[in-house]
RNA sequence: GCUCGAAUGGUGGAAUCGGUAGACACGAAGGACUUAAAAUCCUUUGGCUAUUGCAGCUGUGCGGGUUCGAGUCCCGCUUCGAGUACCA
């Protein structure tokens, strides 16, 4: 029986469309499984074969747990908004729409071809209005909360003011920008626009000042997970450091949770750690230094306030606005000439040169515990966004402090007995402290004490004096949420006649993208939006309600700016769970079936954007009570990257001549790219060689044994230039999807990256036209006991991997059944059903087209068998019992099976040292018989 | 620098709880069928020694340790990969 891979695959995948068996619905009497995939943004490159390797994990996990009873969600649509369709039509001039719509086509027929069980009808596009409406939504409630400390939940702005009016800040603890301390009285008096301006300082989607990642080449700014090396994740350009206005979510307020959710949800560690780091919480103390001629403190952040007395100087960050408060007339001039200089290096010259650089400010602080005078410097090592834009510096125990220290010799004292800072600083936290007040001395006193109980000491010490307060840091950062661009979600905005930003009436929503000629920023450097002056204003005429508010002579009243990439993917999840609904996001019956996704499938390259993004977007929908979970991913893996593998011919310098790799060290060559899509394990087409290229059309080969033209390889990137990318549909259209399907997966572990290679995808072919074989003919008779315990064991296996994630063994799994079956033909359908079944997930034309020749009368699909269960009893071997005890303590039981009878091992065992007991029962690892064997040799 | 992960034949990889290391597949070598090729099937395939001896030794990056037993656990290195980077 032939396997006519084309005939099958087109067939079903006709016949599943036809009878739409994936479509699926909330269904309370069944158990649920919300199995995704990470969408793709649909690139102009179409998919490479890399794509597809997580989607088909999932969806061989979807289609398992749906032979298992579950009522799974699988869904698949577009991050359709991004950067390249716009840089694409500002060189082109195509519509983004248009190029994203194209490429969405192409996305679409290519992941048709391999039978992906997604349920199409629930399709979602981020840039399609009726889904961009509720990431606007969502922007507006979150423009209208701030984040509660005291209930730990995010509330209404509106009870916020109405704390403000009854009691002021007393008694207030809500995350803020600014700290602010005002009385009820004083709140009333406040003008409209000032207690607006208090109040941005709590939403949390605000509007502020802030240092953003500036990127001239793209004209918008990033955010910081957008940022590599100083240069920009998409297109490479330079990133510089600019002042500007924008809209910002204050992720920060949800660190703590953020953190704390990691614990609760199953991801690998590696991923969580990644980010616990990018949270970066560090605990310390905030420290109030006093400056000689200014009223209020300033204040630092340490993690070591144990060092206290090592402090020699202070360091300003040269964006702080202490820098003017504090700086000396008479140093003045040198300070704005350092500050002009900081200003005209970029990040990445501050990160490749990294010298040390500073200037005096003049002023003096005075030592908390000891009123010494602490000079007070400005450098660009300090940061202006973490804590408080300045620092105390302990040049003895911090290797930046020391650097700064050595370079304009200021003085280091150590802290910490026996410890060396003649040539470097000792940052370890560890040793026993001295330099400071001896016990029964006058002052703080912290020497003979170890580094953790002099932290804990001074943390008191301080608190209790006045002299500053314990304080946790983060070093997560509030997201900048504004993007000069066009191609992304219009905020719901307009401002109004004192120019604060009002948002429009939910009602009103989506306030769809406008149409633009230009795709460029105008002509006043505005972003592409403000060339939509007419959209705008038509907007405000039929949104705004109170249009009195608005004011005339402005220019433009709409929001310019458009929401960043991360916007429409950060709630996508639960759309999919109502992707209809025109009343909600998603409503709460719905949700509180399908509830959070339980297995969610992507790369680790949205470690620190898009999963962090999209678990505070979840939250913040868990405090409104839109979400029903606080964490959105129950369970993540993550795919490792399929790597191109390049494949090189050897020309032999000056001339049109290829030498073979085993021959080419004989001659002086240049090593060339070939298309690796002409080359088979390795060997060279050489009729499709001289077609590739016209120019080798002529060419001539010095060939190996067996003639045949080698060619040499390297895991290399996969793109265009490298002639290593390999479009899945080549290999569909020579092999069929399900082997390309369950090659993919038997290349290796899920998680590990890999480059592609295509040697070996003829043994797994090999391998479906074996298994096709068994199916004819059909033996009428009793099922025979060994093609029995092959197939229970083959059914163990896969249930196991499935659960575990280890596909590749799987596969391997199915090979060993089917040539073990192969010397058992004919087999029955007892054997073959069950075989058909546990083949389903993996390739599923295959395994419904086997099914529906089992069964020619079955009206229905595969994928609703009941998966099949493994017999334990069958596995077992007739075996007796054995536990091996040494000096007395059990060290493990086993079954023996064994061509000795069981009385002659035991007597073998017994008069070896060990002793060996009898037992009842028979239950133990199989693979320790062999153990036994082995013992019962050594005696013997 | 810090954090995390990895290292097993010619190649991809297996060994799931500390229990025969190298499953499965590719490649290679030899053979059968065939006029021939393709396809298919069979045998061999970590290394070394022995192969008119059935076997022996060695072996999971390196050096130690724990254990009756270590690819797996512990300590110390080497190399590679990923993330992060003046985060006080």
């Amino acid at each position: 029986m032939d396997y006519a891979f084309r005939e099958i695959e087109a067939k079903w995948q006709q016949w599943w469309k036809e009878k739409d068996i994936y479509r699926v619905e909330a269904d309370t009497d069944r158990p649920k499984c919300y199995v995704l995939d990470m969408f793709p943004y649909p690139s102009g490159a179409g998919l490479h074969v890399g794509h597809p390797l997580g989607y088909i994990a999932s969806d061989i996990y979807a289609r398992y747990k749906r032979l298992n009873g579950f009522n799974v969600l699988h869904p698949m649509g577009y991050d359709a908004y991004g950067l390249p369709a716009e840089q694409y039509a500002i060189q082109t001039g195509q519509h983004p729409a248009v190029t994203t719509q194209n490429n969405i086509n192409r996305y679409r027929s290519q992941m048709d071809k391999l039978g992906f069980c997604f349920d199409w009808s629930r399709e979602i596009r981020t840039s399609s209005p009726d889904y961009y409406r509720w990431t606007q939504w969502v922007f507006i409630r979150m423009f209208h909360s701030y984040y509660d400390l005291n209930q730990n939940k995010a509330c209404s702005i509106v009870s916020l003011a109405e704390h403000f009016a009854a009691k002021g800040t007393d008694s207030l603890h809500a995350v803020c920008g600014q700290p602010h301390a005002f009385s009820a009285g004083e709140w009333k008096a406040f003008p409209e626009k000032e207690r607006q301006t208090i109040l941005m300082e709590y939403r949390l989607a605000y509007l502020a000042d802030t240092a953003v990642n500036w990127c001239p080449g793209l004209g918008t700014v990033l955010a910081n997970d957008e940022v590599i090396n100083g240069l920009s994740e998409r297109g490479g350009y330079p990133v510089e450091q600019k002042i500007m206005r924008q809209w910002c979510l204050r992720v920060s307020a949800y660190a703590n949770r953020l953190l704390e959710g990691l614990d609760s949800i199953d991801w690998t560690d590696s991923l969580k750690e990644t980010q616990r780091n990018w949270i970066g919480r560090s605990e310390g103390a905030e420290v109030d230094f006093c400056i000689d001629g200014v009223n209020q403190p300033l204040t630092v952040f340490t993690t070591r306030p144990d060092t206290l007395y090592g402090v020699t100087f202070m360091v300003l960050a040269p964006e702080s606005e202490w820098v003017n408060r504090v700086t000396s007339a008479k140093n003045r001039p040198a300070v704005d000439a350092y500050l002009d200089a900081t200003r005209k290096r970029t990040e990445r010259e501050r990160i490749a040169e990294r010298r040390v650089t500073g200037v005096f400010s003049g002023a003096y602080a005075r030592h908390p515990l000891t009123g010494k005078a602490i000079p007070v410097w400005i450098s660009d090592y300090v940061l202006v966004g973490y804590g408080t834009g300045a620092i105390m510096a302990v040049p003895a125990h911090d290797s930046r402090d020391y650097a700064f220290a050595q370079h304009f010799s200021l003085p280091i004292l150590p802290l910490i007995e026996g410890c060396d800072v003649s040539t470097q600083s000792f940052d370890a936290k560890e040793g026993i402290l001295i330099n400071s007040p001896k016990e029964g001395e006058e002052g703080f006193v912290l020497n003979g004490l170890s580094v953790k109980e002099a932290i804990a000491r001074t943390k008191d010490y301080i608190e209790a004096h006045g002299l500053g307060h314990i304080k946790t840091n983060y070093r997560l950062r509030d997201a900048i949420f504004s993007r000069q661009r066009y191609w992304g979600e219009p905020f719901p905005v307009y401002y109004d006649a004192d120019g604060l930003p009002q948002t429009l009436p939910e009602e009103c929503l989506p306030l769809e993208l406008p149409e633009v000629d230009k795709f460029l920023p105008t002509a006043d450097g505005d972003p592409p939006l403000g060339h939509a002056t007419q959209w705008a204003w038509d907007t405000v005429q039929q949104k705004v309600t109170d249009t009195a508010r608005i004011d005339r002579r402005t220019v433009f009243p709409l929001e310019l700016n458009t929401m960043p990439g991360f916007a429409g993917s950060s709630a996508y999840f639960l759309r999919y769970q109502d992707p209809k609904n025109d009343q909600a996001l998603v409503s709460s019956q719905t949700n509180s079936y399908w509830r959070n996704v339980d297995l969610y499938l992507g790369g680790t390259e949205h470690a620190t954007g898009h999963l962090i993004y999209s678990r505070f977007w979840n939250k913040f929908l868990f405090d409104i009570g839109v979400a029903c979970e606080d964490e959105p991913f129950r369970r993540l893996i993550n795919q490792g990257m399929i790597q191109g593998r390049s494949n090189f011919v050897y020309r032999i310098n000056g001339a049109n001549r290829f030498v073979s790799y085993n021959l080419k060290d004989n001659y002086e060559v240049t090593p060339l790219h070939v298309d690796v899509n002409i080359v088979s394990n390795d060997i060279l087409d050489i009729d499709a060689f001289r077609k590739w290229n016209p120019e080798y059309r002529d060419a001539e080969f010095i060939l190996e044994e067996g003639n045949r033209y080698v060619c040499g390889w390297a895991v290399e990137k996969m793109s265009k230039s490298m002639y290593n990318v390999v479009n899945p549909d080549l290999i569909v259209e020579r092999y069929g999807a399900d082997t390309l399907r369950l090659y993919e997966m038997f290349l290796g572990p899920l998680e590990q990256s890999k480059p592609w290679d295509t040697n070996g995808i003829d043994g797994v072919h090999r391998f479906l036209r074996k298994l096709v074989a068994l199916y004819e003919p059909v033996a009428d008779t009793a099922p025979d006991p060994k093609a029995l315990k092959a197939i229970h064991k083959l059914i163990k296996k896969v249930t196991f991997d499935i659960e575990h994630f280890s596909f590749n063994t799987s596969v391997s799994a199915f090979m060993i059944c089917v040539n073990e079956l192969t010397s058992l033909r004919p087999l029955t359908r007892d054997i073959l059903r069950p075989l058909s079944i546990v083949l389903a997930p993996f390739a599923p034309h295959l395994a419904e087209d086997l099914w529906h020749r089992l069964y020619p009368e079955e009206t229905g699909s595969i994928c609703d068998a009941r998966w099949p269960d493994f017999n334990e009893m069958l596995l077992q071997e007739n075996t007796d019992t054995y536990a091996i005890s040494f000096n007395g303590k059990v060290r493990f039981t086993l079954s023996l099976s064994a061509n000795l009878t069981a009385a002659e091992v035991e007597a073998a065992v017994i008069a070896h040292p060990l002793t060996c007991q009898r037992l009842e029962g028979n239950v133990s690892p199989r693979k320790i018989i062999v153990i036994l064997h082995k013992i019962v040799n050594i005696v013997l």
